[in-house]
DNA sequence: TTCTTAGTTCACGACATTGGAACCAATAAA
DNA sequence: TTTATTGGTTCCAATGTCGTGAACTAAGAA
């Protein structure tokens, strides 16, 4: 089992973010991870936006969030706790994720709107 | 040849801009686009970053641009003369395209200086 | 040792991206 | 008129990336 890549702040890229978060789903698990204090496992993000994501493709999504440097990941015996990174990346990318984080909020009240109504 | 399609603003997704911004040479022809009072055409980016842009690949990128809303393109003549969508997206998500322009530059600046050593 | 849990890796199909070659449409030159 | 040129598009094949089921691993419990 390969050692988990984290990079180093510095090496973190604009397009490596922009891509990671592009996916709908990707951008969902930052999202929450950001909102919350605590770390949280992979296995919570099964069931995401009325569907289940198989295990690989959450993994991969992980691995993505992940070497792209806007996660940090550690092994706790058999379950990895996941927390952002955000403190460190606005340091570098001043503004950069909260407002990413707030258009894909706005976007989501503008969806869940247009359902209702 | 296919009419020019631009989205309306209300169908502009964020994941579709930040996926066209995750490519470097398209972060780039927008950054300039966005920069610039008055359209520019396709051919003025032939030449960037160093290296040269097939004209095809070139049109694709545009069409991208254009297709998550971020550029609009009309033909004049023989050429096509393109303006940024910026004022249009600032309304729809404020703060979002400042963000990643802003980090794009600091990190365009950080390698022009790593690179002068 | 065997089982369970949580996550990883592999392999393959589906889809996206790149770029050369051929093409089209508008205008300028002959 | 034709013909040539300019600016951009479309097609297609090679290559790259992504999502997912199946098989796997590693840690801890029974």
């Amino acid at each position: 089992m390969r050692p988990l890549v984290h990079p180093a702040i510095e090496d973190i890229t604009v397009e490596g973010i922009l891509h990671v978060l592009s996916d709908p789903v990707r951008a969902a698990i930052f999202a929450s991870l950001a909102a919350s204090d605590s770390a949280r496992t992979c296995s919570n993000f099964i069931q995401m936006q009325d569907k289940e994501i198989p295990k690989s493709t959450l993994s991969q999504h992980f691995r993505m969030l992940r070497e792209a440097g806007l996660v940090r990941s550690e092994r706790h015996g058999v379950e990895m706790r996941n927390t952002s990174r955000c403190q460190e990346v606005e340091q570098r990318f001043p503004g950069l994720l909260g407002a990413i984080m707030q258009a894909h909020a706005a976007q989501c009240a503008e969806r869940a709107a247009k359902e209702a109504g």
